[in-house]
DNA sequence: CTCAAGTAGTTGAAGATTCAACTGATAGGC
DNA sequence: GCCTATCAGTTGAATCTTCAACTACTTGAG
């Protein structure tokens, strides 16, 4: 099949995607980085461990939930763990299995880089864009999410008619 | 000022799109370097260097046009030399001046690449997502990038009143 | 002209991520 | 019970990125 190359309106807005999001994501590390030692990988397995049961959750749990490989979360829990954010713990039902654990230390790192944070976040997305644009990403990308996990998309959520498209354009 | 917390609606858009982006990319990385040995920043210089007269463009600009540091595109680009896709060239009107230039072989290598990656694209966001919402994404982050670029959002842009907003809502 | 300050790019070491190989434990099948 | 296949996690080397010097060139003030 010959390739259907994006319309100059896709390629725009495929571009401002992706340097919005090349500069959103630096920036939002950047402010961690430097105000709380904190990258934000880092940052985003805190708030994970914070939100789960006992502050704990399996390394391969915890891997899953941010999207690391295995190797990635291994060594930064070590590093973590080194700074004292964090605490392995061996897990008593299964021999293999062990869990990290949120310090207290830990959640008040977290708790403190948080306000920061969020305030970030509203700067540079969400009190920039018109609440509805906000929306349409939501569902923009939970329907990504699940193509991309599932391997098709969501059937309820992809009631798109697929009519495309134009010719023209770029490769990129 | 007391921490404006994100409404439970902007909480869940935020993190789908964390989500959605980080499968995104990693998905398009993945395809350039499983079909093609190109990582998706490399691809994206090389996108950059294609786009421009001459196929060449001066360090500086290459790095500021694909948001890298300076080191890190001396690196990228010594690499792809060794890999013989790009040439260094010295600027003859400034000393201190170098140019990477695209090979052939490197154009060669994009054109392949193109082709799925632009296909992957449209399999994981522009298929998968309704075209409105594809074009609030543009308008989002066209918005994000003004505001992050210039210290300020553009004023032609934010016609968005910013009568915010609710309480409640947990920390990430 | 000369010098100080700034610019363009590079360098190498330190830090982070990926990759493939590995250890140790569990789970079935028989 | 035992043996194999699989699972959970780790390890260390290779690769990539960041960071802080550093070199070399250009610019502009005086």
């Amino acid at each position: 099949m010959t390739t259907r190359w994006l319309s100059s309106d896709q390629q725009r807005a495929w571009r401002s995607f992706l340097l919005g999001t090349t500069l959103l994501m630096e920036r939002l590390d950047r402010d961690l980085r430097d105000k709380h030692d904190l990258s934000l990988p880092e940052y985003e397995i805190l708030v994970r461990l914070s939100e789960s049961p006992e502050w704990a959750l399996r390394m391969a749990e915890l891997a899953d939930a941010v999207k690391n490989s295995r190797s990635r979360i291994t060594h930064t829990i070590a590093r973590l763990e080194r700074t004292g954010l964090v605490e392995r713990r061996q897990c008593p039902s299964d021999g293999r299995g062990v869990f990290a654990h949120l310090t207290d230390a830990g959640y008040r790192k977290l708790s403190d880089a948080a306000h920061e944070h969020v305030e970030s976040v509203r700067q540079a997305l969400v009190d920039v864009v018109a609440d509805d644009d906000l929306v349409a990403i939501g569902r923009a990308f939970e329907a990504v999410a699940d193509t991309l996990e599932t391997g098709t998309p969501d059937p309820v959520l992809s009631a798109k008619v697929t009519h495309s498209s134009a010719e023209a354009a770029q490769p990129a």
